[in-house]
DNA sequence: ATAATAATGAACTAAGCAGTTCATTTTTCG
DNA sequence: CGAAAAATGAACTGCTTAGTTCATTATTAT
């Protein structure tokens, strides 16, 4: 327990796409169960977080033998940073359709807020988030890849666009990574600290749609080049 | 486990105030550790949660025999729950000095804004939010305590004040909710999720007093009267 | 068909931890 | 001092859980 895996994904035997499958065809994929156990470890992981999930749930969960499971992951902690490297990877790909460059400025903030403030909605997120959090401690490494492949993705992104409109003269921004920040913190007003600390499971739709509204109106408010 | 305790602190046979200890002489004082197995449990449970702290450790953290603890916890579960409320008082006490109501409104948001990031920063708030963002599936009541307690309560003060300001016409608010939500948010930007997910410890100074600048400036620029 | 590979399940080890017990020692206080 | 209250520590129970083993069964490919 340490070094190993310091940085980067597992890729445990599983091709990741067809073309990998097509020049080396069949070189890891030691079993046919592989895809249980990490749907099992998933739902239980995320359920549960580290301590709390056991290994014969998982098992159970996957509807897999525990001799398995062992057999594809030689001890829990493995196969708990594998299902949080593939959360991060899943997380980057929600927000990962592309922004239409035609749009107006407002068009463009409100779809990347509604993106945003969607995926701290949805179950898997609020999930995803708690256990990171309070897994952080024991998985410091994992803490960061999570950050860096989902929030501090969609901050740069974000950066990026409004570089570029700054450019174009439709914003006015001197701080691009405060100005990113700032926006992505508007679209959780309301919503992050309710769910995170399970005030409110399922907030309601209006809400959610209100805080990004509000969200892009300060936002333009303050870097808007339209003035009075 | 269940309903006990569903709501309102452990007052576990520690006088808090002189008066108490003048009514009632010596009721529950059973004991000259129980400080120290206070200040243990929350050194121990802080850094290693829940489930990472084992009452061993917790004993010999607090330089006490596991007998004396359980002479005066009855069980691990109402150790850590006393230990929670206890975070969230202190985490009140920590905003609760009074803003002087003959301050400019950027000098309150300012200095609510400081307050509200420099709780961010404290070792103390990082632990105690971690804690129990990770541990609130085990115990939803004790995070539903602590936000109410904590970030529900900045955001009503901030918001009665917000509602003065716009009584005096200093700024036009329509969503008070929305705007305190708003503010707090926005102070948190640059500094919430690095400091969650472990990227940099202790961020320095004058980024968090950008932040709060950023805010302020922001807020202004949306809510203040001055146009133009 | 048959041989190789994958999966099973059930029993097992070893370790850690919550909570208990109690004979002994220390502290407090009249 | 001397008695009552508090603290000790070390051993012990009972339970949970990570990880192993292996003889048996199912699946796959040639």
């Amino acid at each position: 327990m340490g070094g190993l895996l310091s940085c980067g994904f597992l890729t445990y035997g599983r091709e990741n796409g067809v073309s990998m499958a097509q020049v080396v065809e069949q070189v890891v994929r030691r079993g046919r169960k592989f895809d249980q156990v990490l749907a099992g470890a998933r739902t239980i992981f995320l359920r549960d977080g580290f301590d709390g999930a056991s290994v014969d749930d998982i098992a159970r969960q996957a509807g897999v033998s525990k001799a398995t499971l062992y057999a594809y992951f030689p001890d829990k902690q493995l196969l708990f940073k594998e299902i949080c490297s593939q959360e991060c990877l899943r997380q980057t790909q929600e927000v990962e359709a592309e922004i239409d460059p035609a749009m107006t400025v407002e068009a463009m903030l409100m779809l990347a807020g509604v993106r945003i403030a969607g995926f701290l909605m949805s179950d898997f997120g609020q999930n995803a988030c708690r256990l990171v959090i309070g897994e952080g401690a024991r998985f410091p490494e994992l803490a960061r890849d999570f950050y860096r492949n989902g929030p501090a993705l969609v901050h740069d992104r974000l950066a990026h666009h409004l570089h570029h409109l700054a450019q174009n003269g439709q914003l006015q921004i001197d701080d691009l990574d405060l100005a990113a920040d700032q926006f992505i913190q508007l679209c959780k007003a309301s919503i992050l600290e309710k769910l995170v600390f399970r005030m409110d499971h399922h907030l309601r739709e209006d809400r959610v749609r209100q805080s990004v509204q509000g969200a892009v109106e300060m936002f333009m408010a303050r870097y808007g080049v339209q003035r009075g």
